[in-house]
DNA sequence: TGAAAAATGACCCAATTGGGTCATTTACCA
DNA sequence: TGGTAAATGACCCAATTGGGTCATTTTTCA
């Protein structure tokens, strides 16, 4: 038996996913919440193994609601059930600790396959949703810097000074400065610690 | 019809892959290749619309095989077909540009609609490999540094020298520098390019 | 083959950083 | 309620970095 909370601001959609999932074998709805408030405070209470989250909440935000939940309950599964198919909320929502993310559409046998698939150490997810996470992993090839740039940043990536960075290329150390120098202007910083992060945060190495 | 490449060294699972693929209705296989060297080649000139591709190759690499090709043909699905399932090779994989990560023990019936989800724009994957995915955007949370000392190293991650962070929290460069030797003590670091670095990597912000 | 791009190396100087030591106040928990 | 951790701030000094200018060689490609 998988038990199941749901929070979900739209009292139909809340009752009639209640009743489908209490109306299934195997499945039992144990509790319900309209805000992230008060599932944050009854699910301490209430454990259940997955939580069903809308994330277009009034009040406290989907996003939040789902750090917190996880932060008590590491071992809870989280699954966003959201009309938002927005880029930004999909990663935040699974930076926040969720491990699924379904379109409300979803239809319902699919949507019990999929607590029946996150209960099971899944990560139930729409094809298009999926593949933009997967994406999301791919470099971003700029051919804005060149090899031999490229080569020196992924050095600096990896903490090195200057000097050290020469003797890893076999070059002097003013040649580094000349690398840098030229890879700062393309990339419009102005620091090692602003050059690495836009290099790690854009997949640059 | 979805025409199919297969990377495979192994005689008998290359043919056998390749009588499945040709006796499904909507399938082709076009071509078979036994190592990587002559899949870059080949599919250069009789392109597919998906690969499927074993990793464990002699001679080239399969993930630098999967550089090489999605290099020339961005548009191309690339689907893993591997006995590994190990961590790093799956996220070097997916990185190299792969959309889908399949065991090669993978039920038949799944194989056909895996490659039928990636040529729709999907990334077909295993439950437990959806699961890892999933969980790499999830953030460490090491008690490891203060909240204080998370948010300077949040700062630090934008870049920001040690004048400007002080100005955003409010305290003095001086009360920085602190903050920042505590951080760098913690994570084993001596720059801020390394603290950056493995703050990004570790995803510690 | 000849121009453009890439890679190499050097010098100068101000600003920033890294590491050391010392000290006070606030917050929390046992 | 008393000790410990956290947060704050200061000074010193050597090393590193960032930005400027200048120049040569090698590679690439039209």
């Amino acid at each position: 038996m998988i038990t199941v909370s749901i929070v979900e601001d739209d009292d139909d959609i809340r009752d009639s996913l209640a009743l489908l999932i209490d109306a299934t074998d195997g499945f039992s709805c144990v509790n319900t919440y309209r805000d992230c408030w008060s599932a944050v405070k009854g699910i301490d209470e209430q454990l259940t193994d997955v939580v069903l989250m809308d994330i277009g909440l009034p009040g406290m935000s989907g996003i939040e609601g789902i750090r917190r939940i996880k932060e008590k309950h590491p071992e809870l599964d989280i699954i966003v059930l959201t009309v938002h198919e927005n880029d930004e909320i999909v990663f935040e929502a699974l930076c926040a600790g969720a491990c699924g993310y379904l379109v409300k559409e979803t239809p319902t046998a699919r949507l019990l396959e999929a607590i029946r698939e996150a209960h099971h150490g899944g990560a139930p997810m729409s094809t298009q949703i999926a593949r933009m996470v997967v994406g999301s992993f791919q470099k971003k090839s700029e051919h804005l810097l060149t090899s031999r740039e490229l080569e020196v940043l992924n050095q600096l990536c990896k903490g090195k000074s200057y000097k050290m960075i020469g003797e890893s290329l076999f070059i002097s150390e003013e040649t580094v400065r000349r690398h840098l120098k030229s890879i700062y202007k393309k990339l419009e910083v102005h620091s090692k610690s602003e050059a690495v992060a836009k290099a790690l945060k854009d997949k640059l190495v």
